[in-house]
DNA sequence: TCTGGGGTCCTAGGACCC
DNA sequence: TCTGGGGTCCTAGGACCC
């Protein structure tokens, strides 16, 4: 028996099925859920990926098949997909106690000290169910000797079809014949570019590149690749961090609804993205250094002249003052600005971060703390307690004219209190 | 016409130092 | 004519993930 056991519980079609939970006539009919600004398909019901339907195509490539299959079409719903995403967490919280959340949908948990006490295998059947029956949410769960391969068992219980959704790679036999059927790609962290370098150098499976040795491993790629080799062979060499680490840059920017051409306009998107991620940077209670900004028009079509262009930005002392950013980034806006084009997006990447509570202060004292934060944590309570925007800074605009589309975005039934669900009795 | 957003980690190469 | 070598730090960019 492997002395070390991680499961990867992973929401199955999370998005799509978070929709469902709220609108059970999207149950059994095609759905697809779209990225921001209605672009591509983001997440799909089973019956949309078996109509053929992609992951990450474009809207205006698959309105044939929606037409034809009636498939539903949904905005993507963050706020709501967020709030699920913690219900979630938290009932696996509740069954074991080492748990680690990668993303929005996936969980490792460690199950080594449980293997004494409880059948595995049973133990995340019951899991699954439970998660189904309390949040409405269908989980799949791989269970082996560590995460890279945790992911394939995940992968295998998600595809075969496996009863109870659970998949237990548990003796070396068992992972090795897995391991031979098993597509390099589908393999975390093997992704197109490595793929195709792999299969360059005569690997098909999963299974080959477990048999890669170090010699070969190190000359060709980095380290990280290394690291995978072993995992796949049941050593694990990713370590397991279960407190919550502060994020090492912050990012927010957005595509518009619509091209921009006026520097007005863009200065407004800045400002509003520039205030999403101060507040998220205080939320983590950090500070930045700078900050990137970058901007440019469309990228793909051949019908226009394309501009990109992005700069960094030092601040005379590191800050989480929205005032502090906003009038930085409008400065540097102005300079990377270029009239006559079309611009597609900008957005704003806070970076240099480092604690609040240990910050240099500006050598000439200029920085009056005291108020900064207490204007700035009023302004975050608000926000939270009665909705987004309650305060803003008129720098990010009233109109917001160039806004993302999202024309099929269902309601924050579970974060706004305007727009909890109604239960009709007849 | 229409192609997401938000992250992490690693490496190469330049600047700089002694 | 010959023109060091080893180290650190920083940044841009690539690759990957969901």
């Amino acid at each position: 028996m492997p002395s070390t056991i991680y499961a990867l519980v992973d929401c199955n079609n999370f998005f799509v099925s978070c929709e469902r939970v709220f609108n059970p006539k999207l149950c059994k009919r095609p759905v697809v859920v779209l990225s921001n600004n209605d672009g591509c398909a983001i997440s799909r019901s089973s019956e949309a990926k078996a109509l053929g339907i992609p992951m990450g195509a474009p809207l205006f490539t698959i309105k044939d098949l929606v037409r034809r299959h009636n498939v539903a079409i949904l905005s993507s719903n963050f706020a709501l997909y967020a709030d699920l995403s913690a219900r979630v967490m938290s009932v696996i919280a509740d069954y074991v106690p080492e748990l680690e959340i990668y993303s929005i949908d996936e969980a490792f948990l460690k199950l080594s000290s449980l293997q004494q006490s409880y059948d595995v295998h049973a133990f995340c059947a019951n899991l699954a169910a439970k998660l189904e029956q309390y949040t409405g949410i269908p989980v799949s769960i791989g269970i082996a000797p560590t995460r890279t391969l945790a992911k394939v068992a995940n992968h295998v219980a998600k595809t075969q079809n496996q009863r109870d959704r659970v998949c237990y790679l548990a003796s070396p036999q068992q992972i090795q014949s897995v391991l031979a059927d098993f597509k390099l790609g589908e393999v975390w962290g093997v992704g197109r570019q490595t793929e195709k370098k792999l299969q360059v150098m005569g690997m098909r499976t999963a299974g080959d590149l477990a048999a890669m040795t170090e010699r070969t491993s190190k000359a060709n790629f980095n380290i990280v690749m290394w690291r995978t080799v072993q995992e796949l062979n049941g050593t694990p060499t990713i370590n397991f961090s279960d407190n919550i680490v502060n994020k090492q840059q912050i990012m927010v920017s957005r595509s518009f609804g619509q091209r921009v051409t006026e520097l007005a306009d863009l200065q407004q998107a800045v400002a509003t993205y520039a205030s999403m991620a101060c507040e998220k940077l205080r939320a983590q209670n950090s500070v930045a250094g700078g900050f990137y900004i970058f901007l440019h028009t469309g990228l793909h079509g051949a019908t226009e002249t394309i501009y990109k262009n992005s700069g960094y930005i030092t601040l005379a002392s590191p800050s989480n003052d929205t005032r502090v950013i906003l009038n930085a980034a409008k400065q540097a806006l102005t300079e990377l600005f270029k009239s006559g084009y079309r611009y597609k997006k900008v957005g704003i990447i806070l970076s240099d971060l480092g604690s609040a509570a240990n910050m240099q202060i500006d050598l000439f004292g200029h920085t009056d703390l005291a108020h900064s934060e207490q204007l700035m944590m009023l302004m975050d309570d608000l926000n939270r307690k009665f909705g987004r925007s309650t305060v803003q800074f008129a720098a990010a605009g009233l109109t917001k004219s160039w806004r993302m589309r999202n024309n099929h975005k269902s309601s924050n039934y579970t974060s706004s209190w305007s727009e909890l669900p109604i239960v009709s009795l007849k």
